[in-house]
DNA sequence: GGTTGACTTTACCGAACGGTCAATTATTAT
DNA sequence: ATAATAATTGACCGTTCGGTAAAGTCAACC
């Protein structure tokens, strides 16, 4: 990587980094610069504005999700059902370590930035859109495997399942951030088997 | 109501409007005295803070949401299963109405300032947490009434299954706002049947 | 070895931020 | 009528905001 790309990567990092743990709004780009150590007029090198910066990040940040939490949940050495509690596993794991860190479970970090910015920045919005479409490829792909397992009937609407199952899981994660207790996850994310109808083999 | 009030009121108003419309941080004290038509010494006279305000904007929200769409939506006219529909449906026209309005679905105003707001000021945090809490207590009366008619079985933990639902609401409205569609609520929001484990009787 | 272009540095812009304050005007209670 | 209190005004604070401009540094290529 040249030393141009580290810089930027650098910036990727912090911004990700401190919009996760904040907000949007609450970082500038002032501070991303001062956590990277980069001089804002490197920023506006890369960046032609903060708005495409966080596109950038919104990106890093699927390939982050998909790479290291949902291939390997989703991996089919297990059956679905049991693909879904690893899933549930990683998720739960993953915001409890959050909370020791920052003292506070930061929730879905696309679900964050697009509750705060969809009536904002059309970009941004449209971005986490597809972000979701991202997401739902994947779930649609366990939900086929349970379909052919006989799990699922097969006259069901796969791909309104998905959406539901989305839905459910950034719901979820959105009471345990505002009550700000990982245990939430626990208790409610299994219930993910009754919304789209898994049937107990 | 007072003079005084009026303009507090005033104050609230404009402040809960242009933060649903837009965002906590995007939306300065400035420009909620200029909507309201007060000079910024004077929110100062009524507010400590902005923070203040805010909590004081989701009281209010929470007084109008539970008067304008829990009450009515779940009245004991129906049945459990009815009043649930009635509910989601309350929820999808008043989602159309802000995209009308507004260009934008605009979602659950608590969900969105809880996501924005929770790892930042831990007043608003708390202030959303028992908002939440309202919700359940609606939702834990309807489910008992379906527990005694029968339509659920006597066994289930309505507590979590009250939260489950909220939970899914409040995902469902993340959906619709970043896909800007309200038809995602008619599409997925029928579902929580399958999630309370609702029985059609 | 000189030129090019990517990268960095520094200083700067106007505007907005949340919040303060003292002076002034209305309103109310005595 | 007057004193006390509530409400309003408008100027002001230091700081930060996102973004710009221009000069300077450095490595790679010809």
């Amino acid at each position: 990587m040249s030393r141009g790309q580290e810089t930027k990567q650098r910036l990727l990092d912090s911004a990700q980094h401190l919009m996760y743990s904040r907000s949007y709004s609450d970082v500038g780009v002032q501070e991303i610069c001062k956590d990277a150590k980069v001089q804002k007029g490197s920023f506006y090198h890369f960046f032609p504005s903060k708005s495409a910066l966080t596109v950038e990040v919104l990106e890093q940040l699927k390939m982050q999700m998909i790479e290291s939490i949902l291939l390997p949940a989703f991996a089919k050495d297990l059956t679905p059902a049991k693909r879904f509690e690893r899933f549930i596993d990683y998720a739960y794991q993953y915001q409890v370590q959050l909370k020791e860190q920052y003292g506070y479970v930061l929730g879905c970090p696309m679900g964050n930035i697009a509750l705060e910015m969809s009536t904002q920045d059309e970009t941004i919005r449209k971005k986490v859109e597809m972000l979701f479409e991202s997401i739902f490829l994947v779930f649609i792909d366990v939900l086929e495997d349970a379909q052919d397992a006989g799990e699922l009937d097969s006259d069901t609407d796969i791909n309104e399942l998905a959406q539901a199952a989305l839905a459910y899981g950034e719901g979820v994660l959105m009471l345990a951030k505002t009550r700000n207790d990982p245990q939430l996850i626990k208790l409610l994310l299994p219930r993910v088997a009754h919304l789209i109808g898994l049937k107990a083999r």
